[in-house]
DNA sequence: ATCAATATTTTTAATTATTAAATTATTTAT
DNA sequence: ATAAATAATTTAATAATTAAAAATATTGAT
């Protein structure tokens, strides 16, 4: 299904920037507003920030991408959702990559759930990506 | 081994706005710079946020302290360092609580760690919180 | 206890990320 | 093709965080 079924589907409406900003994260995994701004634009040559902002969040609330916010970084966006993945994410350049969960069920298990009604369980594995680990060990450095 | 001696030990030096940030977050734990702030505040009846700020990310750097940023809140800081655990937030309210880990070695294990060198599994469990439970089924809202 | 060196705090300001409101343009259903 | 509903642009504001310079406090040596 194409991203103007998808809109539909959901009821809403298709407009050359919300088909511009879903392109633009399909072809650019794990970017921030800002990296998705610039992408539509080369597409569109034109198109507000604010409208990137609006549509991402309205895409977050139905369930067409997902959002989450590692330390250090701005909001991350990405359009694989539905699924029950997490994410490795280096410590040294930031780079992001998606891992896959133990169970294909969400692992949404916790040993103390302190009577929380959990739906969700997000996981950031922090470390050293292949790349970085092949610098200079005396350049990695925290966020 | 009091915050004077933490500081000490770790070679930084020893300030009124650094014991009553550290005083603060140990009593308001899972806090915002901003709760800090107010908190400092209430102690000296003067401080800045900037320095609040500084201190923060100092301590952050020397392991005192840690940093965590659920999606839709600001960074949430907490003194508990040096064991592996987690957080319950719920989606209703915001509140944060700590979750033990399942193993008292850290989960590090990524079924799919693509050649990522790992040291650190951070785990957000969403959900809603037992208060929150028991409110009006229809006020429960995503951020 | 005092002094110099160093580090921290305050003050003032800037930047970055994100959201809001009003007006104009586009999309959708008819 | 038109009207009503929705979205985009423009202009602006807010929130979170960081920066730089000047003033002050802390530390370690005397």
């Amino acid at each position: 299904m194409d991203f103007q079924q998808q809109l539909k589907s959901l009821g809403m409406s298709v407009t050359p920037v919300r088909l511009a900003v879903l392109e633009a994260l399909n072809e650019n995994p794990h970017s921030e507003a800002s990296r998705i701004f610039q992408a539509v634009q080369d597409k569109l040559h034109t198109a507000s920030i604010q409208a990137v902002y609006k549509n991402l969040n309205a895409f977050v609330e139905h369930g067409l991408i997902k959002e989450f916010r590692p330390k250090g970084m701005s909001a991350i966006y990405e359009t694989r959702v539905g699924d029950n993945h997490h994410h490795l994410v280096c410590r040294s350049c930031g780079l992001i990559e998606d891992t896959d969960c133990i169970d294909t069920a969400p692992c949404l298990t916790s040993t103390d759930p302190k009577d929380f009604k959990i739906d969700e369980a997000e996981i950031i594995f922090w470390g050293i990506c292949p790349t970085c680990q092949n610098k200079h060990h005396s350049e990695i450095g925290e966020t």
